[in-house]
DNA sequence: TCGAATTATGATATGTTATAACAGTATCTC
DNA sequence: GAGATACTGTTATAACATATCATAATTCGA
């Protein structure tokens, strides 16, 4: 079974298990995520379905797919790139950290990442002195990777 | 004399002093930014200063009064808000650090911050050992602010 | 098992942010 | 005053995203 496939039985079982379902769409745009190396838009991703999977897909329901896959903790959405890249750990077994992204602003690599807790803790406790608290603990950083360089 | 005269003003002298110029639009667009008490999109800049000043602006002229503007430091783009805010240190004479912005998601209130060099520097090397840079320095963090708690 | 409720998807229109391309006007400089 | 440069206008269009209403598929209880 290849890398994907496996991937893509690990999320139907993990849909299942929480009462909801990987339909055959669902399951196509997430395979377009997990087989692009890189972070796709949404409309990326349609035309990465048709080529790839002969899959029309109307821009409302890749979004709608999008949504559901996010609250499945399948893919997740990258505010800054304004893309989309699946997890990349459907498959672990273990709990996941919340998650950070490194995305290349040339290449749109992305590379998720951990920050280390005390990383974290000081940047919170900076934020709260001014009066603010994060929206949502995954930070995004636009970079550069290696290949891209600049 | 009104504090968002006085750095008109000195928006002006800042600009004379580079060799170019703080044109009467330019300036309302600045002015729209500093009465503002928030972010505004170009969009909602373009109603603000119509509403206010009676100022009917293309977008296309705001989009490059705005790049213009934030060529001189006059004005910070946010990337992640894709909303524009006014520098908050025009009026001052020290040199300015890089500037790290808080957004609150809901009301778009700014909050221009200085974060410790230690914790970019921890940043940097995090981001380093995934073999990537960050673009900017500039960073941006989507937060909820007092008042809107959440 | 029928039919109602729920869930998933389709189709169309429109909103929001941003840029390209080309034209005209104002200002500066010699 | 002519030519160069800088500024602004106009129109079209790209890219990303959501609202709304319609239709198809599935589930689930009577």
């Amino acid at each position: 079974m290849t890398s994907t496939a496996k991937v893509i039985k690990d999320a139907k079982q993990h849909c299942a298990a929480r009462g909801s379902k990987l339909t055959e769409k669902r399951s196509q745009v997430l395979k377009g995520l997990l087989e692009s190396k890189k972070a796709l838009s949404a409309y990326e991703l349609i035309d990465y379905c048709r080529e790839k999977f002969d899959q029309q897909l109307p821009a409302m329901s890749v979004y709608r797919i999008l949504e559901f896959l996010e609250s499945e903790n399948l893919v997740h959405r990258l505010e800054l790139a304004k893309k989309y890249v699946a997890c990349s750990h459907i498959s672990c077994d273990h709990t996941h950290e919340t998650p950070q992204f490194l995305i290349c602003n040339s290449c749109n690599a992305v590379e998720e990442i951990s920050i280390s807790n005390s990383i974290i803790r000081s940047l919170r406790s900076t934020i709260g002195k001014a009066g603010f608290h994060l929206a949502s603990p995954q930070l995004e950083f636009e970079c550069y990777c290696e290949a891209c360089g600049a």
